[in-house]
DNA sequence: GTTAAAGAGGACTAAAATGGTCCTATATAG
DNA sequence: CTATATAGGACCATTTTAGTCCTCTTTAAC
């Protein structure tokens, strides 16, 4: 499924909030109950983008969370790495490279590839992106230019 | 992490370990030694993939599997799909439409476009492509024509 | 100062997904 | 008839994930 995490949706839709009133300073009750979650999952998942210093926050009263970036400057990637860690498609494709497998295994090279790919599709997704309430009828070209896949004798196939 | 299943990844490796002698067919106790990983999980692996209509198996003696297309004709979306079911980064962004946070989600489509993106990718990755040994040095730019995401006003990072 | 509101940090539990094994049935070649 | 394979599940152990809770610290207001 490649599926996201339920703390990463939940993470992506929280910081959609704030993103769409980005003055204002967000506790986590106030957000709980916007989002419709329960407040210590709200919390936990604050926590935890405050962390990795996407979010920034006042402690005490008249306290809570506000964007570290503007929404243009913080991509889902940046929301995902928060909540799941690096992103990549196999354990190789980031790890200090002890995968026993790596000889019999054959295509390690081109899953990082690919992996890099969607890193680079997810970079260009920004939160600003992600806060749009509704679907926009004006298409733009995602630039995938750093990409690069090996070539194989007409092997990419048409949609 | 965004990462794959080890199943899927051991379905990976397998196709590709076919995908370089297409003629024979392959068993599962063959294929299991030539990718160090025990018999069963193997010959669960291949179950799957015979199951969606990636591999064609022969029963009996000197049964064993082969694959139903030609490498270039077999996706990375279709092995994902094989082991993991659809593609998507939600839960909603496939199903029923029965999440019952539709409404302060607010994130929803802008999702199902990342994830319709990723489909597209991995799309253009084929078989071939994966069983390919080594890193190539003939970089091909992947086509992403038919993505869209929602246009903000300049909130499409440059890398 | 005291108090109330808020986040920080971590421990803990319950539930779900995943990985892996094994068993029985069925098909096929010789 | 027998040996060799896959088909199809059942099953269990492990790991991951989700979710809750408790205590500590910080801050603002009175």
């Amino acid at each position: 499924m490649l599926k996201l995490s339920k703390l990463t949706d939940y993470a992506a839709v929280i910081m959609a909030q704030i993103a769409r009133d980005p003055e204002q300073a967000h506790t986590a009750a106030e957000l709980a109950v916007r989002v419709s979650l329960p407040h210590p999952t709200v919390g936990k998942t604050l926590k935890m983008l405050s962390k990795s210093g996407l979010l920034e926050s006042r402690r005490g009263s008249h306290g809570g969370y506000v964007l570290s970036r503007s929404p243009a400057e913080i991509t889902a990637s940046d929301i995902i790495a928060a909540i799941e860690g690096p992103i990549g498609m196999t354990e190789c494709s980031h790890a200090d490279g002890d995968c026993e497998l790596m000889d019999t295994c054959g295509v390690a090279d081109n899953w990082q590839r690919v992996s890099q790919a969607i890193r680079t599709l997810l970079d260009c997704v920004t939160l600003a992106h992600l806060a749009q309430s509704g679907p926009l009828k004006l298409p733009v070209q995602l630039p995938i230019q750093s990409v690069t896949l090996p070539s194989t004798t007409g092997a990419v196939r048409e949609h």
